[in-house]
RNA sequence: GGAGAGGUGGCUGAGCGGCCGAAAGCGGCGGUCUUGAAAACCGUUGAGGGUUUAUCCCCUCCCAGGGUUCGAAUCCCUGCCUCUCCGCCA
């Protein structure tokens, strides 16, 4: 959610930036509702007022044992009109809040401008892309050949985009998990977090799910709605929500892995071919909550982090800046980490970095106190993937392979799969 | 799943329908004292919002949502959560 002094304050800057969102923000409209916001709100209190003083009187003539039959008669109306004046103002203060939580965050001014990501910005690449002097299988067929990774059995348990996933295949995500968390929890100073993967409408709010993206979620339960998360960053950010900091807490850093559950409605025929979008898959998402003055630091930091494990994965990637078109809902401005796959010839995602500065901790009431003025003050959030381990699979498995079939491990990986270096076909 | 108790400020914990945004203690902050610190003493200290240049003033909030009332932390209803006991259970 936007500051609302923002609009009332600049409204023609916050017209112009949404304008980078493409979205045609109607200044007159919103000008009307809040001149008639401001007078019912004014009213309301006025008459709440009248109601407080009346009502003290009352007492206290009573407590002198003076007749109060007068005043009681004087206040007569009073709560007819208290209460117009009080549903008129909830059913404006209603309009004002879907109208402000249908808008999308401000982006950066380092944002570039376009449509789609195909006007996304290239920042670095890092790594050689590997040559093969074989033909090359991608993930899917190399999955099959290992009898590790099947489709079909898991359409039969479940139904189509969900994986099953054997043997060292299996063990290979696991250890991809467990390292990832160990260097982030002993190298970049995250607190390693578990988390319910079952949430509730209010968290999906806060971290600005809902109430516009509900199609992409997994509603579990209705009365209390509940719904499986679509990442970690949901259930952790929400950590935050309807607190205020100690300043000795801050900056909170935490990492956790979860699965992620995504209905990815509208999305097929899509890149539907192996792991890549799956209506389940495994994430270790680092979050950040940090003082607003350190948020553009900690967003590099937390990007670095996450580029930190492709490094020590050797894989090959490049860092993206997302254009206006292309950056999230809630974001102010956000580093893809597009890693190589050699088995589609091209670069993609496995982690989102953004900073989304004080959007979300606003609907959170996510705060820390100050101690140089004792108040309280909006928190700004961050996120990142850090990394997809599902796509990491796919990453390791397709640079890896060898001419036989065979998957070279990683060096960072071989402690986690009990010291051996190659999985090699049965 | 069954039975009971309870949800009040950063924490502990009082609170009769009006004198309660709320005692007291702890903690925090400022000060006195001290070479410094501790102790003691004095003062101060919740959040959000409206109006305003600002001060002032006003409104809302005692788990959440409804209700009763001129007036609700206090009474009534519903929900959620926590604790204790029993049952079941990885």
């Amino acid at each position: 959610m936007l500051d609302p002094h923002l609009f009332r304050s600049e409204l023609e800057f916050v017209q112009a930036q949404l304008k980078r969102r493409a979205i045609d923000f109607d200044a007159d409209f919103y000008t009307d509702l809040e001149n008639r916001r401001k007078a019912i709100q004014v009213k309301t209190q006025e008459l709440q007022n009248e109601r407080n003083l009346s009502s003290k009187a009352i007492g206290q003539a009573k407590a002198k044992g003076e007749d109060v039959q007068p005043l009681l008669d004087q206040v007569q109306g009073l709560g007819e009109q208290l209460k117009v004046a009080e549903t008129g103002l909830t059913q404006i203060q209603a309009q004002m809040k879907d109208l402000m939580e249908g808008l999308p965050n401000i982006l950066d001014a380092a944002v570039p401008e376009g449509n789609d990501e195909d006007d996304n910005v290239e920042i670095s690449r890092w790594g050689e892309v590997p040559e093969f002097d074989f033909e090359i299988k991608d993930h899917v067929d190399l999955g099959a050949l290992h009898k590790g990774m099947d489709f079909e059995v898991a359409a039969k348990i479940t139904s189509a985009r969900f994986v099953a996933l054997k043997g060292s295949i299996a063990r290979l995500q696991r250890a991809i998990i467990q390292f990832m968390l160990d260097t982030h929890a002993d190298e970049h100073g995250y607190a390693e977090t578990y988390v319910p993967y079952i949430v509730n409408a209010d968290s999906l709010y806060g971290t600005g799910q809902l109430p516009k993206f509900a199609d992409d979620l997994f509603k579990v339960s209705v009365d209390p709605d509940l719904y499986l998360i679509p990442t970690a960053e949901v259930p952790v950010t929400n950590i935050v929500r309807n607190e205020i900091i100690d300043h000795a807490q801050m900056p909170v850093k935490m990492v956790c892995h979860t699965p992620c559950f995504r209905s990815e409605a509208g999305a097929y025929g899509k890149d539907v071919r192996g792991l890549i979008r799956q209506h389940q898959f495994e994430k270790v998402e680092l979050v950040q909550v940090v003082k607003a003055s350190e948020s553009e630091q900690a967003h590099e930091e937390l990007t670095n982090h996450a580029e930190n494990i492709l490094k020590k994965l050797k894989l090959p990637y490049r860092k993206v800046l997302l254009c206006s078109g292309d950056t999230g809902f809630s974001s102010t401005k956000t580093y893809d980490l597009e890693v190589w796959l050699p088995g589609q010839d091209t670069y993609r995602e496995i982690s989102s970095c953004s900073n989304f500065k004080d959007f979300q901790a606003r609907r959170l009431k996510a705060r820390w106190r100050n101690p140089e003025t004792g108040k309280p003050e909006l928190v700004h959030t961050l996120n990142g993937s850090g990394l997809a381990a599902g796509r990491t699979l796919v990453a390791v498995m397709e640079n890896y392979q060898t001419t036989e079939g065979n998957i070279n491990i990683p060096e960072v990986l071989q402690p986690y799969m009990g010291g051996i270096k190659v999985v090699k076909l049965s």
